[in-house]
DNA sequence: CTATGGACCTGAATGC
DNA sequence: TGCATTCAGGTCCATA
């Protein structure tokens, strides 16, 4: 589900209400993708000083200088209740504060909470030190990445993907920012134009700030942790409408395999 | 080093 | 209706 997007409209959603809470439990359900570092009543007691993001990872930065990663995988999502349901099967990580309940749902479970020592640690580094750029930060400047591209053999779209050059890029909007930028997603990141790739520049920022404006995309069962849907997947120009018209010629938009993964491109729109 | 494919896990949609 | 197959927003790891 949630590419950078999704996981940015989630933290907003809930850090105002949660920063400055006091943990009183956390629990764990059945197993997620990596294991807790520590046992996770070493929380209680600590306050959640403030919540922030890496890329696709959420950060919750403990009083104490410990770190509390969550990353939603494929089909994670969070909503932080004021009165806390019961759990349900797929409800695997609850987070029990004095100002309420943060829930981790997630059916596949390929996501993770991880408790580290801080975001400097062994721990925390493994996950975090590989990453790129912020794709919505000042650190994401146009001479850099045109510098990085050069240096990749890879088909472009799987260089996106790979999250070491810029973060937060996942499926659906690596192929919409292709799209918008009118590069083939096949094309070889080293052989892409100056032209093109300030274009393509441009056009992750715009996708991803225009995605997070309108709430993130849901596709199957995306929401905020207050439990909004997004609507991003409205404006979707490419992603899920294989042979639907493309929004700039009409012809079919086509579907191919990337490494997998299913990618949307117009034959004519881009080259 | 890179490129590729498999692994992790469940549920919804599709096909016969 | 029932059962098997395919696909899904991510990422790590083993293998060539």
């Amino acid at each position: 589900m949630p590419e950078l997007p999704e996981v940015e409209v989630t933290r907003r959603s809930f850090a105002g209400q949660i920063a400055g809470a006091r943990i009183l439990s956390a629990n764990l359900g059945k197993p997620l993708r990596w294991p807790l570092s520590a046992p996770p009543a070493t929380l209680i007691g600590h306050v959640v000083a403030a919540v922030r993001r890496r890329g696709k990872y959420l950060l919750l930065d403990i009083d104490d200088g410990r770190l509390l990663l969550i990353h939603l995988g494929m089909s994670g999502s969070l909503r932080f209740f004021q009165t806390c349901p019961p759990a349900g099967k797929h409800d695997h990580f609850d987070l029990v504060t004095s100002r309420g309940t943060l829930r981790l749902h997630d059916p596949r479970r390929f996501g993770a909470v991880v408790l580290t020592p801080g975001e400097q640690s062994d721990a925390a580094q493994r996950l975090l030190g590989r990453l790129g750029v912020e794709p919505l930060g000042d650190g994401f400047d146009l001479v850099s990445f045109q510098a990085g591209l050069r240096q990749r053999n890879a088909p472009v779209k799987q260089v996106l993907l790979a999250g070491e050059l810029v973060v937060g890029v996942g499926n659906i909007y690596a192929s919409e920012a292709l799209f918008q930028a009118g590069i083939r997603p096949t094309r070889k990141a080293c052989r892409i134009g100056s032209e093109s790739s300030a274009r393509l520049h441009a056009a992750i920022r715009s996708v991803l700030a225009s995605a997070v404006e309108l709430g993130g995309s849901t596709l199957k069962d995306f929401s905020s942790a207050s439990g909004e849907a997004g609507h991003f997947q409205l404006s979707a120009c490419v992603y899920g409408r294989e042979g639907l018209p493309c929004v700039r010629c009409g012809r079919p938009v086509r579907k191919m395999l990337q490494g997998q993964r299913s990618t949307y491109f117009c034959a004519a729109c881009q080259r």
